[in-house]
DNA sequence: CCGAATCCTGGACGATACTG
DNA sequence: CAGTATCGTCCAGGATTCGG
């Protein structure tokens, strides 16, 4: 059973996506598939630079539920792992990469107004 | 709050507003104020039907915090508070919404049987 | 070595009742 | 009407350990 306790029939179409973007990583990773075509998950780690390795294949593996990224595995030592952006994926950067813009060109007004490379 | 737990001075500066999207109902929020320019919490609860009081009051707290919505008080009897989008509130929505429309437009993947996973 | 599974904690979110 | 107080549940996500 999932999170629907609000009601029934949830017309809110928007539920699937809203559980994706919720993920705190998602758009970053999502963001950073886009940015470099295919990534190992180890690439992925470095580029984010401070997520778990938990949380990302949490969240890899919710990404791929969604159908926005594949996952291809190859048997070999040492074991390598490409991760892909669909074609949903792709559009779905594409939607929120001005959202990632916005929100990093924006001046923090709530604490620390340092360091924000733009 | 600010669960910066990781370890860098130098997080993402995308954190705050990562962090206002990852509230469950703080888009939807955004959008209802986008499409009615002012709303009454009362309003606000009945359009998102489904919303609690606390979830409610605590998002907008965060909204207000970040800059994007204004409240405006009334003394009077009985209390009327108004929420509107600020001008940052107004640029978020615009750049959120397509994200809504593209994932309305979407089809459910949690239905249909395409996980590779199991 | 790389990627995944396990454990645990904080916090998001819902329900309800109550106050000004 | 517009919230706040309190309680409980559930999940995101960090740290660590395991497997190949």
């Amino acid at each position: 059973m999932t999170k629907e306790t609000h009601h029934e029939a949830c017309v809110c179409p928007v539920e699937g996506i809203i559980d994706v973007i919720s993920k705190k990583w998602a758009l970053l990773i999502v963001n950073s598939l886009g940015n470099h075509g295919t990534l190992r998950f180890m690439e992925i780690s470095e580029d984010l630079h401070g997520i778990s390795p938990k949380t990302l294949s949490d969240t890899l593996k919710k990404l791929q539920a969604e159908g926005l990224v594949t996952r291809e595995s190859f048997p070999c030592i040492p074991p390598r792992v490409e991760y892909t952006l669909t074609d949903d994926g792709l559009e779905f950067r594409k939607i929120t990469l001005p959202v990632l813009k916005w929100a990093a060109r924006r001046p923090s007004h709530k604490d620390h107004p340092r360091s924000h490379q733009a």
